[in-house]
DNA sequence: TTGCAATTTAGAATCATTCCAAACAAAGTC
DNA sequence: GACTTTGTTTGGAATGATTCTAAATTGCAA
């Protein structure tokens, strides 16, 4: 299970990080893979303990550094919920965030481009609008399986 | 600009408090008349200082309290934005919020029915809410006199 | 190869929030 | 009207996530 990214996430990653002037590093690589491997919104420490099965010498701060290069960039984005530590995502498609509260869990939900115009044409004149950030908090009712 | 409730705001606190088997308190009161009288958003940090100078014995932890036994109540919302410090919101009615990132002021916006239904309806089955919480986060284009 | 700028690192510092244990207040009971 | 029970308030300490800092390291370009 250990972190590697196909060359074609490799070049995604390389490309992003040198349009925004950045370097591609080992370290970056791994932090990268390790979002996508296991696509479950991991918080930092959880980056940050996965990561350290590749790497033994690398460092929290780093880790941090590393993702908000990542949100910087675009390649990532940050999941928030309530008070709860930051946790992050790889998906880059519009969607919105279910949290399951009794596991808590985190869902994606793919949202159809009507309904961000929609919630778009909600606002008054004169707001312009760079995100619209969208989780729904509940639970789910799970048949004997449910992911 | 004395913190002071009308009769009936009072007995609207009062009867949800009770429901709550929870009694009504000076500190409560204050907390309560400062959200209802600048509805601006404000940390903890900002209603803790408005409160004071109604009652400069006040403590921040009992701030908190107040506000959290609100929440939990129903008489108030709160409202997070990324990593900053929650802010609270005596608006009952279904509402998102946009942040300006300019001037970091928080501002409601009003939700129809309509789109809380078709958001609800992009939930997988087994999937149950019991809020949604919509931001928005962007800029606000103001000719001279925005809000 | 030498030098410059970006990156990584460990640990300290910060900041919002929660926890704690003691002092206080309110409401009901006798 | 004192007594008890239970909920509330308080200041300060504790926590936990995140950011900062300054030094060591690395990668790349000249």
């Amino acid at each position: 299970m250990d972190a590697h990214l196909t060359e074609l996430q490799r070049d995604n990653l390389q490309e992003a990080l040198s349009k925004a002037g950045q370097k591609l590093t080992t370290q970056r690589e791994i932090v990268y893979s390790v979002l996508l491997t296991k696509r479950d919104h991991p918080s930092v420490d959880e980056v940050y303990q996965r990561a350290r099965e590749s790497m033994p010498g690398l460092s929290l701060a780093t880790v941090y550094n590393c993702l908000e290069t990542f949100v910087s960039c675009g390649l990532v984005r940050q999941v928030n919920h309530e008070r709860e530590s930051t946790r992050y995502c790889p998906n880059l498609l519009p969607h919105a965030h279910f949290r399951d509260e009794a596991t808590g869990r985190v869902h994606d939900i793919e949202l159809p481009p009507e309904i961000l115009h929609s919630l778009k044409s909600l606002l008054p004149s004169g707001f312009q609008t760079d995100s619209i950030e969208i989780s729904f908090h509940g639970r789910t009712q799970t048949n004997p399986k449910t992911n």
